[in-house]
RNA sequence: GGGCGGAUACCCAAGUGGCCAAAGGGAGCUGACUGUAAAUCAGUUGUCGCACGACUUCGGCGGUUCGAAUCCGUCUCCGCCCA
């Protein structure tokens, strides 16, 4: 139960009752639990925040649990409303079957993939008729939806809720039902779909409900916000230890409590010393930040690439040295400054040029570049802002 | 189906014939300060142009006008109320 958070005193204590009951019994049947998480493919990349929910089933995994990965081709051509404001652009189904593809692959990095079954649930959704559907309907009202927050926020706001949307907490309950789950995990996001959909599904159709492991959200990189693609707070798992270390180190303080928590493998006790040393001033929080970064870069990659990291990071942002991985941009004859900062596509336009050099922004070995028009001096590195780089050669 | 209100840049939102590339806020970016943190201050945020400027943009299309985000017609979409 470490990790997590139900908000509520009284579901946890039912939820560690039960999960407790349901191992002893399936002790008795002599079987592991059948436990999973879906992940809807919504973009390409995984990335930090879904590795919470999956390195829960990796310990489920590691104690001889039977874990599905599942990816929700189905639910994700709905979108789940939960935590949005707004609906969700519907996806395609082409589009939802390239990122699914990316998906598991990278699920690899946490999970076991020896142990671990992929499926996805357009397998039995896609095989319910409109009569089924209406008989999972029966089991809900109106009003439970309209109580979630979510949905009687955009009520009050008069936004729109589509018919659609509420299908997607029936889609994901069916899903537990086909699977005949003991054991879902999922963010705090997900307590509706799972513990009203899921289990009242799994009672209605006379099996036994889950039980519900709901662990916390993590916020993205700006601190604040649940960490998602389209907020742009992400940190892919899959753009190496440099980019991932960095990426935790622009975390702010007030969050790494939260990233200390959720997605390192410290005990609460290690935690707790961190944050005192740090309250104290013993330790400085850049330091316990980097700590942090190490660790996280370590659980994804390995403790020497997360070692050389941080020395790039120690170069780089407290030296002011030049990383080692940067693009190279071929310089054409007569070209200006302007041209290669457009050309080179390190700025999105001429006119985002122009500005930089206007703001003091660029710089060519150190040196700042002011004269946008005249031909480029030499090749070089050239440098856009605190973190954007270009090697210009000839 | 009927009545009313609405659609403005990344988001929220002002603007209701020229002074509008379009107020304000949020978010982003840049600079200063720092620890690639926070906070703060300053600048900046359609495209092209060195610049005077030109071009595209206020849901779509068509019209009125010297001139439209603003007026008219029509279409699409959304909310509210009634049925």
């Amino acid at each position: 139960m470490q990790g997590t958070e139900y908000g509520d005193e009284q579901l946890m204590k039912a939820m560690a009752d039960e999960l407790r009951e349901r191992l002893i019994e399936a002790e008795k049947e002599n079987r592991p639990l059948r436990v999973y998480c879906g992940y809807d493919p919504t973009s390409t990349d995984l990335h930090l925040g879904h590795t919470i929910t999956m390195r829960k089933l990796r310990q489920f995994q590691e104690l001889g649990h039977e874990v599905t990965f599942l990816i929700g081709s189905y639910t994700a051509l709905v979108g789940d409303p939960s935590d949005k404001n707004k609906a969700r652009p519907i996806l395609t189904e082409e589009q939802v079957l390239e990122n699914a593809q990316t998906y598991a692959e990278q699920a690899f990095r946490v999970l076991d993939r020896e142990k671990t079954i992929v499926r996805y649930n357009g397998e039995w959704l896609s095989e319910l008729s409109l009569v089924d559907l209406i008989r999972l309907g029966q089991n809900f009202t109106v009003q439970q939806f309209l109580a979630r927050e979510n949905f009687a926020k955009r009520l009050a706001s008069e936004e729109p809720i589509y018919l659609h949307e509420t299908f997607y907490a029936l889609m994901q309950g069916y899903d537990a039902v086909a699977m005949e789950t003991d054991v879902q995990v999922g963010g705090t996001d997900q307590l509706f779909n799972i513990i009203v959909a899921g289990r009242k599904l799994q009672s209605a159709l006379g099996q036994k409900p889950l039980v519900g492991i709901i662990t916390g959200i993590l916020p993205g990189t700006d601190g604040v916000q649940r960490m998602s693609k389209s907020t742009g707070n992400i940190v892919p798992i899959n753009s190496g230890a440099q980019d991932m270390y960095g990426k935790v180190m622009s975390v702010p303080d007030a969050a790494m409590g939260a990233y200390a928590r959720l997605a390192t493998r410290w005990t609460p006790a290690e935690i707790e010393a961190v944050e005192s040393e740090v309250a104290s001033g013993e330790l400085h929080p850049r330091d316990a930040k980097m700590k942090l970064a190490q660790e996280i870069t370590t659980i994804f990659y390995d403790e020497e690439a997360a070692q050389e990291a941080e020395d790039a990071f120690k170069r780089v942002f407290q030296q002011g040295d030049v990383p080692e991985d940067i693009p190279e941009y071929k310089l054409a004859e007569g070209q200006t400054l302007l041209d290669v900062l457009a050309d080179s596509g390190i700025v999105s336009s001429r006119g985002e040029a122009r500005r930089m050099v206007q703001q003091n922004a660029v710089s060519l070995d150190g040196e700042k570049l002011t004269d946008m028009h005249g031909s480029f001096p030499s090749p070089g590195v050239l440098r856009v802002g605190r973190r954007k780089f270009l090697r210009v050669v000839d």
